[in-house]
DNA sequence: GAATAATAGTTGTTTTTGTAACTAACAAGC
DNA sequence: GCTTGTTAGTTACAAAAACAACTATTATTC
């Protein structure tokens, strides 16, 4: 009565991908969070200092596709617990450079330990191939929505 | 000098499927937020009514794996709104009956209609193939963690 | 059938996020 | 070189989410 329907909402994507998104993220969150009292802006933040090294705000901004607000209060409070230090930039005195300390770096490298065994614990259920269709496809749809006029983070 | 890594954060599957999420949650969300001054939560609940008919609180955080103080919020603004009427059970003076209005049917049938428009769009990139197993990737990440102990929502 | 536990849903309080307005530094145009 | 516009980052305030404690009703157990 209810269902003249073609619509499913169990494979609508946007919902679709928030539910596994939450549900793949728990567990590691738990980690980070229970453990290092992060927050999961935070750890993105770790994460992009830890993998590329030096960056400014701005930076990992872009690349995370983060607002600077919400970059700008995990910096202050990766920093008040050491894990990162910010130097002002001679060459732009608006930059600051922000680089992992050596606690956080340890931090980094023990939450990346995790992450790669909760990714294979993740993957089991899957193919190689899949995985990396499954891959290839979310950064095509994370990508997408870039192109078509947001506005800044 | 930083990266004696295997580890590559774009490929990690919880960012991914955050970032993922969120970017092809943007335009369907304006559309809600905007048009209808509704969250996320509303319309979940809204669609779950509008799929499945009558349901209470319960069963639609069940469905959507949701909390139960989010639905109860998104029940009483949508019930503010004249989208949807509640009723005690009689068989459970603790349950409440759910289901929409006139208003609240002909807001989900429209919501519904750009939520296929959005998915076909989304989908223009991908075969039909591809986004078939996609759906079913992400409806078995979705539901691996639900069997790993996880909280009531 | 009274006492205890469990369930459906709500309310209050604390965190976290989102948004807008702000400061400081640099860039461009004239 | 001074005005106007941009950019990097912070701060203040409002909106939303998370979490815990609560009420009312039904189930269980002795």
């Amino acid at each position: 009565m209810e269902n003249s329907d073609t619509f499913d909402l169990q494979l609508f994507l946007p919902y679709l991908l928030n539910q596994a998104a939450e549900e793949s993220s728990l567990s590691f969150q738990r980690v980070y969070k229970d453990r290092y009292g992060m927050l999961r802006t935070e750890w993105r933040v770790l994460f992009h200092l830890g993998s590329f090294g030096q960056m400014t705000a701005r930076d990992i901004g872009l690349r995370a596709r983060l607002h600077k607000t919400k970059i700008s209060r995990a910096v202050q409070k990766l920093a008040d617990r050491r894990f990162i230090t910010r130097h002002r930039s001679d060459a732009d005195r608006r930059k600051e450079l922000l680089e992992l300390t050596a606690a956080g770096r340890t931090a980094y490298l023990n939450l990346r330990t995790i992450a790669e065994r909760y990714q294979a614990d993740l993957g089991t259920d899957f193919t190689k191939a899949e995985l990396a269709l499954l891959q290839n496809m979310l950064q095509r749809l994370a990508g997408k929505a870039g192109k078509t006029g947001n506005k800044q983070r």
